[in-house]
DNA sequence: TCCCAGTTGCAATATATTTGCAGCTGCAAT
DNA sequence: ATTGCAGCTGCAAATATATTGCAACTGGGA
């Protein structure tokens, strides 16, 4: 497969360390991470969280990578792979997050209920649950 | 219907008047809204921020109000109707945001499959689209 | 190897949210 | 109607998160 590096080159922008990283280290996680736990996984030298910043946005805005909303305080990012999209399942007591991949996600029914009824163009979708998690409810009997 | 008051009250809350206020503001807008827009609706004498913070924690605790998240720095709150819930769809070239209630939404299917998998109690969930609102496609033609 | 657009670190700033504390208020009991 | 007090509220300060200006630095095409 094509390093991401060229692809961000053949977009115009420098393929520089802190971009590789972020690349790399969300590529690693399975489950989408904050700018701060992203900053943590860096290797030494650390970039300055403004510049952590300033790369996810830009990777954002050239669809590498895409921020998920689970709400937090902060926003979580993961890299952006076409198709095989995938949904989370959050735990309101400990906050964990799991991350699946649904046997069949048929919400494009529903994108075509919007695009006829509100004319919106959808590119795109977030679909999260919240509840509780097995561990917790083991603890929480009493 | 059972004026909100009460309910707090019953619940073993005062009922103030910043949190009639708020659950006032939340009833009549279409669209959730911001702890800060929901400041700028209030009435004067309007409370301090972070009396608007406190209340809002204590009214999503109490399951009075919920917290959607739209990909912003700041959440959104709206007045937790049981049942008929509703969904977003965002612009996301002009930011405006649109409420609709879907035909019919059939996550349960997936619920059910995230039970059965991975043991979640699933207690709600959240789902929001994003796209080009039909302004902003009909200035974007360039 | 050189050049320069674009990037980075740093510090300052902006925005969002939380917390400590002293004084005030809703409301239940009188 | 009055009173007592748990629980609110405003204010100020602290903390968390994110953005921006600027000078120095660097990736990568010529």
């Amino acid at each position: 497969m094509t390093p991401p590096g060229d692809l961000l080159r053949k977009l115009g922008h420098p393929a520089t360390r802190g971009r590789g990283e972020i690349l790399r280290i969300l590529s690693e996680s399975p489950l989408p991470l904050s700018p701060k736990e992203i900053l943590e996984r860096f290797p030494v030298p650390k970039p300055d969280a403004s510049t952590v910043y300033r790369n996810l946005s830009l990777l954002v805005s050239l669809g590498m990578i895409r921020s998920v909303a689970l709400h937090e305080r902060s926003r979580r990012y993961e890299v952006a792979t076409e198709g095989a999209h995938r949904h989370r399942v959050v735990c309101r007591r400990c906050g964990k997050i799991e991350s699946f991949t649904p046997r069949r996600c048929d919400l494009s029914r529903l994108e075509a209920d919007i695009r006829g009824t509100l004319g919106y163009d959808v590119k795109e979708h977030s679909l999260e649950f919240f509840g509780s998690c097995p561990d917790c409810m083991a603890v929480g009997k009493a």
